[in-house]
DNA sequence: AGATATTTGTTCGTATGTATT
DNA sequence: TAATACATACGAACAAATATC
C-alpha cells in the first residue's frame, strides 16, 4: 500500500515568500525522498552527491540537512556508510515542536479539560475489553504510586504526577494515533505548565481516595469489556477534576497575584 | 503574568545521547531566549555576537539558526537592523510540524472522524451564542460554494473543499487554542490525506443536500444561543458523515485494490 | 534616485573527528 | 594498525539584501 497522506509540504504557504536557499535544499530533498518513497532507515546521498545534484556549496546543504534533522525527519551519522538517514518522527519530539506552538498561546486548565473531558471517555470507551491483562497489569502498577496519602509536598506532587501518568499509559494503549497523541500530548501539557505545577503542591482532602476509587471502578470495567460503564466512569472522572482543577487555578492565581502586589 | 509553559526543550531526553555542536548552540540560544522572557519581535543578537559568544565558527551559528528556524522559533532579515528574531510560531507552521509525525503512522478515516465527533459538538456548543453577526455572515459565505449541485467531478471536489472550510473556519471562532488548533488540524488532514481526496471525488446522492440542511439548522441554533440544539446537530451530522466516509473508504479501497491488481 | 553602511547569505579550501574495514 | 569514507568544523572571502542618508 503506498502512502496514506500527501507530501506534507515543508514549503509554507504564505509564511514563507522568498525563501532562502537551505530552505529550498531542504524542500527539494525533502520531496525527492518522498517522491521516491523512501522509508525510515533509508540512507540519503552523500554531501557531496547533494552539492553536485542541486548545484549548492556544501555550507547550504548542510544547513538544508540541519532544517530536516529538526523537524525529526532525518537523522545523520559520521563515518564510512554514515550520511543522512530517513527518521520517523518520535512522539517525543512531535510533542516538543507542536509544544512551541502553544508556548505563545494563552491557555488555561480549563481549555486543556475541555479536550480531555471530551476525548478520554472516547479513549476508554474503544479501549474496554480489547486490553491485554498484562497491559491491565502495568496500569495498576503505576496505581501503587500513590496508594498512600502523601507526607510530604514533594510527595504530593510525585502522586499527581504518576496520575497524570496513569492517563498517559492507557492513552498510549489506543490503536488510534491521533487519540493517543492527544491525550498524550495535554496530559504533557498539563505536567509542564507552571500553575498545574503550584496546584499540584496543594492539599486537596479526598482527592487522591476518590481518584484511587474511580481508577479501580475503571480498570473494573475494562476487565468486564463494558464500554458504555468506562465512558462514564472516565466523564464523572473528567468533570470533578476539571471542577477541581479550576477551583485550585483561581486560587492559585489570586495567591499568586497578591504576592506581586505586595512585592 | 509570566509565561505559561515552562521553557519547551530543544533537547530532547533519550532522542539525542550525543549533540553536534549546531544542536548545543540552538538548544543554548533557545534557553537564553527564554531566561531573558524576550517575546515576539525582539530582536537576538547577531551571527557575529553570536559567534564571539560561544566560540565557534560561523557555519555552526548558522546552523543552530536554521534549527531554530525550521521549528518556526524565530526569523531572520538582511540588511541594517536585520538579524534573528523571535518568532510566534504560526498555526500552518505547527500543522505542518505536527502533519510530519502523522506521516508515518497509519491512520485511517474513521480515526480522524473519531476525533472530530469528540470534539466539534463541544466547539459548537460552546460557540452558540457567543459568535457576533458578522462571523456568522462568514459561515453563510462559505455555504454559498456549494449551494447548486455540482455539475463536474473538480466542482464537486471543490464543495467537498469548501466544507471542510466551513468547519476550519466555526473552529477558529473557538477561545480555546487547543480546541481551535486540534479541530483545524483534522480538518486539514482530511484534506491531504489522498484516499479522502478520491472519496471526494464520488457522487454520493443526497450527501450535498443533507450537508447543507445541517448548517442552516445549525447557525440558527448558533445565533438563538441554544447550545443543547448545536450539540446535538453537529454530533448528528459526525454521526452520519463518519458513517459515509467509512463506507465509502472500504468501496475505494477496494477498487484501489482491484486495480492494482490487474496490473 | 543613488551611494553607502550594515547585516545576513553563500561559497571555497582546509583541517579534524569518527566509525568501518 | 592503517587506510578509507564520511560528516563536522573552521576561517576567509565575496555576494545579496535592505535600511538610511
Amino acid at each position: 500500500m503506498e502512502r496514506d497522506i500527501t507530501p506534507p509540504a515543508t514549503t509554507l504557504p504564505a509564511d514563507a515568500p522568498r525563501m532562502s536557499r537551505p530552505q529550498i535544499a531542504a524542500a527539494a530533498i525533502k520531496d525527492w525522498v518522498v517522491e521516491r518513497g523512501m522509508r525510515p532507515g533509508d540512507r540519503l546521498p552523500g554531501e557531496a552527491e547533494l552539492m553536485a545534484h542541486f548545484g549548492m556549496a556544501k555550507g547550504t546543504i548542510r544547513e538544508a540537512l540541519r532544517v530536516l534533522e529538526a523537524q525529526g525527519l532525518i537523522r545523520t551519522r559520521t563515518g564510512p556508510g554514515g550520511g543522512a538517514f530517513v527518521n520517523e518522527v518520535s512522539e517525543a519530539r512531535a510533542r516538543a515542536l507542536l509544544g512551541n506552538y502553544f508556548y505563545f498561546q494563552e491557555i488555561g486548565v480549563g481549555d486543556i479539560y475541555a479536550l480531555r473531558h471530551a476525548l478520554e471517555p472516547v479513549l476508554v470507551a474503544q479501549l474496554a475489553g480489547t486490553l491485554p491483562e498484562e497491559r491491565i497489569v502495568l496500569l495498576e502498577e503505576v496505581m501503587t504510586a500513590y496508594e498512600t496519602p502523601p507526607e510530604t509536598i514533594e510527595e504530593s506532587e510525585r502522586q499527581r504526577m504518576a496520575e497524570l501518568d496513569f492517563h498517559a499509559l492507557l492513552a498510549s494503549f489506543s490503536p488510534n494515533p491521533l487519540l493517543r497523541f492527544q491525550c498524550r500530548f495535554l496530559i504533557g501539557l498539563l505536567k509542564d505548565i507552571t500553575i498545574c505545577r503550584r496546584i499540584y503542591r496543594r492539599r486537596i482532602p479526598g482527592f487522591r481516595a476518590a481518584g484511587r476509587d474511580y481508577q479501580s471502578r475503571l480498570i473494573q470495567a475494562l476487565r468486564a469489556g463494558d464500554g458504555g460503564a468506562a465512558r462514564a466512569i472516565m466523564r464523572a472522572h473528567m468533570t470533578a477534576a476539571q471542577k477541581i482543577m479550576e477551583e485550585q487555578e483561581s486560587v492559585v492565581l489570586r495567591q499568586f497575584l497578591s504576592e506581586t502586589d505586595a512585592r
